[in-house]
RNA sequence: GCACUCGUAGCUCAACGGACUAGAGCAUCUGACUUCGGAUCAGAGGGUUGGGGGUUCGAAUCCCUCCGAGUGCACCA
């Protein structure tokens, strides 16, 4: 289904089209109209006439097929467009009856690898995996809704030279003391032990470093024990997935090892396309145009000079097997953006080696930091990293609080503050600007007013408490856009698939929230100047109970997208 | 040193080369119906968009340069 965007849209290229072939109206939303179309002056000055002169044209010749009311021509060459009641009320009528909303599928639909998350087996999430976590999860959602097949990649660090400690200090604790501590989630202490030991004691050093040789070399006893810290690390990490609403799931978990039987594989595919150059004993692609400190080409590490993999064979491989084996026409890396180069490299030496090419593209889906109040990283006060699942509950109690002193013994509040605490860090995280740096601040996120998810929950809630108080309601009947906030919240309405479209167009789940927080904006307008319940009559109170509704599925969904819930009473 | 990202109101952030007043939210101030849930709405003040050049009919946006912040730059991930 076209937005109404797109309709107006296709009204004006034709007529653009006969003036200059390929040109573009450039119709935007606008402040002083509906939309206003842009691309007059550029096409006037390549045409080399005057833009009035162009304009005049345009509005003589296009045919708006009973979508615009009025056409403005203004300033230096702008058209304003007023949308007609009849074009909004057809629009929202198709809105109203799609269970997408509006929103329609690709037109090219693609199987898109994301890859986000990726935890430390035996460390404990942090918060420096938020936003990897959830920014990349809205996206998965977003790709999903518009027709997209997804295949969710949770990359965990699962493989290395820390695992000989970890598993000594396995050993040394007993199976099942240390099986009963890791399920208690306390992955952080288990690995400052193992540390602690490997620091101060010779003798464990020496075993750790000879069990790390053993776990290269596939023997089954150091696997065997091996999987047990991979998969107590695996439930607690569902544990935390499943408190902050994410959608990956344990099938979804294929971390580095699980690349270690493709890389000679990897290494022979390199060196039969002759990419391979040995550099002090290391394998190595040099990609062009990445250099050191003192002007030198820079190396992908494929294999190091001790015939072991590092990271970037493992990412290498990665991409390998998900356009060969997964079919990928698109690959997704949510990962912070320190990693900007390190993937730049491997893509440039994917794209060498063939793997990606102008149909099977890999994009680095790159974000700042989390910062704490001193605009420095987030940490604790003493210092240390700030554990998610800590942050989390933290975030529920503060909701929990705030929403006992707005009184309402509902039974649910634990429920209801556990979805406000969610939605709330949720929407801070995936309201900036993803390249930025921001801060979190709980007094903030969880002010309930403003900018925030609880607002945009607490919108939703209201409209459902409409249709609760309401008994007899009339349903159905014609929209009618008498009110100026009635007009204005029917073309928000009409700009959801507008607003997902733009948003999955850079990869920024903040696209959206603006939208939803706008939508909620002239929801709240609407509902101060247009007595719903209290109607001048059944046919205007039938009329606001339709945008009630389309409003409430609206912020349902989209909050959704964003993996935000929203709770019909708060 | 080189590369990438960022610099917009007191604070947190928008703005896809477009318009007469660079927009929101928070905070501040002023109002509003004894409320279809006030966790609200209406309004006001607050800005040489880090500095300086350039391209353009038009620049926060593009180019150059300088300043500031962050990050990365060979066998850790």
């Amino acid at each position: 289904m076209p937005t109404l965007e797109q309709r107006i849209n296709d009204c004006l290229v034709p007529v653009f089209h006969v003036l200059e072939s390929g040109s573009d109206p450039v119709l935007r939303p606008s402040e002083h109209a509906d939309f206003q179309v842009n691309g007059v002056m550029g096409l006037a000055k390549r045409l080399g006439v005057k833009p009035r002169e162009v304009a005049e044209r345009i509005v003589n010749e296009v045919d708006f097929a009973g979508l615009i009311e009025t056409v403005e021509i203004a300033g230096p060459g702008f058209l304003n467009l007023t949308v007609s009641e009849r074009a909004f009320v057809e629009q929202l009528e198709m809105i109203a009856s799609d269970e997408h909303l509006g929103v329609p599928n690709a037109t090219a639909p693609e199987v898109v690898v994301v890859d986000y998350s990726a935890p430390n087996v035996a460390k404990e999430m942090h918060v420096g995996h938020l936003r990897s976590t959830v920014i990349g999860d809205s996206l998965c959602r977003m790709l999903e809704f518009t027709g997209n097949r997804v295949i969710r990649r949770n990359h965990i660090g699962d493989w290395g030279t820390p695992f000989g400690m970890l598993i000594e200090h396995l050993i040394d604790q007993g199976e099942d003391a240390a099986v009963a501590n890791l399920s208690m989630g306390d992955l952080d202490g288990f690995y400052r032990e193992a540390r602690t030991k490997f620091d101060a004691d010779d003798v464990f050093r020496d075993r750790s470093r000879q069990r790390v040789v053993l776990l290269q070399g596939g023997d089954a006893e150091t696997l065997r024990l091996w999987g047990i810290l991979v998969q107590e690390s695996i439930q607690y990490f569902g544990a935390v997935y499943q408190e902050l609403g994410i959608t990956l799931s344990e099938a979804d978990v294929v971390g580095e090892s699980s690349y270690n039987d493709m890389l000679d594989d990897v290494v022979a595919d390199l060196d039969a396309k002759g990419l391979l150059v040995d550099s002090d004993g290391a394998l190595c692609v040099f990609p062009e145009g990445f250099v050191n400190r003192d002007g030198e080409p820079l190396p992908v590490i494929v294999r190091k000079s001790d015939e072991g993999y590092g990271y970037a064979a493992t990412d290498l491989a990665a991409i390998r097997d998900r356009v060969s084996n997964l079919s990928a026409d698109r690959l997704l890396y949510v990962v912070g953006s320190p990693q900007a180069q390190h993937f730049a490299m491997c893509f440039a030496v994917a794209t060498m080696a063939g793997w990606l090419n102008d149909q099977v593209v890999a994009e680095h889906v790159a974000f700042g930091n989390v910062l704490g109040p001193d605009r420095k990283m987030f940490k604790t006060r003493e210092g240390g990293t700030v554990k998610l699942k800590v942050l989390l509950d933290e975030g529920s109690e503060r909701a929990r609080a705030a929403l006992a002193e707005r009184a309402s013994n509902d039974g649910d509040r634990d429920h209801i503050a556990h979805q406000l605490a969610m939605g709330a860090i949720k929407y801070a995280d995936l309201s900036t600007d993803r390249q930025r740096d921001y801060v979190f601040d709980w007094d903030r996120m969880l002010a309930f007013e403003g900018d925030t998810g609880p607002y945009l929950q607490y919108a939703h809630a209201r409209i459902c408490s409409i249709f609760r108080r309401g008994d007899d309601l009339p349903v159905g009947g014609p929209i009618i856009l008498g009110e100026p906030a009635e007009r204005a919240l029917a073309l928000q309405l009409t700009g959801f698939a507008d607003a997902v479209a733009s948003a999955l167009d850079v990869l920024s789940p903040a696209k959206l929230c603006t939208y939803l927080f706008e939508l909620a904006q002239s929801f709240t307008s609407f509902y101060e100047s247009c007595p719903v319940l209290k109607a001048p009559d059944r046919t205007i109170m039938a009329s606001r109970l339709t945008l009630c509704r389309l409003t409430a599925s609206t912020l349902q969904v989209g909050l959704d997208l964003l993996g935000i819930e929203a709770p019909e009473q708060m």
